[in-house]
DNA sequence: AGGATATGTTATAATTCCTTACATAATATT
DNA sequence: AATATTATGTAAGGAATTATAACATATCCT
């Protein structure tokens, strides 16, 4: 079973992913509407998160934090999709939407706390057996 | 985040390992019992598995298929505990239980069918969108 | 035969998650 | 400035998942 494949392999409940990226569900869901993510679903119609989706939150909140917005985000995403195909030239964004993602980068950055992703503190995944 | 933490992390519901190593619930929850594996547990108590425990529960089964007996299984998995701790002259397992664990082995090696592990069909994990 | 082992099954309660709808603060547009 | 949009919070109600506990049972052991 490849690297990637496992990657790409949805196991994690909505929970942990909460956990690991500290996002809300609502935020999780919000993105995934948004069609950032498309997380798989169990049996039960219960999203189900691969470590690649847990990546891309994790690159989302970045964003945000950085005053992104959504749109930003999508554009984003896509130029990563396309450059992972190794077309470069193929990016065909406008120069409306680039100046529209500047100019929001630009007026918001500093209107913005970087509240840096927090490394540590994996511990509240665990339960220690008190006693 | 190193490589051995990332895999002692508990991020799996049961519905999951059951999937993942084709035990049911009863049998996970059995083996958790006899103390084989040690399950995290999320705040509301649900049984949060780490990819080590995955592979324990694999092996298990694999013992089992075997003919191994639960206690057979626990002293393989303190040896390998304890090989580990590379002190491969602290095995203290004594003559009486090395024949038992051996007796066993060789009275019902052939009596199983080894349904060997499966590796293929993860595909029940997805959902592919239909429409 | 009788006891132990490993697992199935069932019942009941608690937890987690889903969707939908409405609320709201911040930001963008006109 | 007024209005619309965005991103997120919150609440309701229902469905899915999991927990524990108890009893059942087939197989194996003595």
């Amino acid at each position: 079973m490849s690297r990637e494949f496992r990657r790409a392999m949805p196991l994690l409940p909505i929970s942990m992913v909460m956990g690991l990226t500290e996002l809300t569900a609502r935020q999780i869901r919000y993105y995934e509407e948004h069609e950032l993510i498309e997380p798989a679903r169990s049996e039960g119609n219960r999203r189900m998160f691969s470590l690649d989706d847990v990546d891309a939150l994790l690159e989302i909140r970045e964003l945000l934090d950085q005053g992104i917005n959504m749109a930003g985000i999508k554009k984003v995403f896509d130029m990563r999709k396309r450059n992972d195909v190794r077309s470069y030239d193929a990016i065909a964004i406008s120069d409306a939407e680039l100046r529209a993602i500047l100019r929001e980068e630009m007026q918001q950055a500093q209107s913005m706390q970087k509240t840096s992703l927090r490394q540590g503190d994996l511990s509240r995944f665990f339960q220690v057996k008190s006693e």
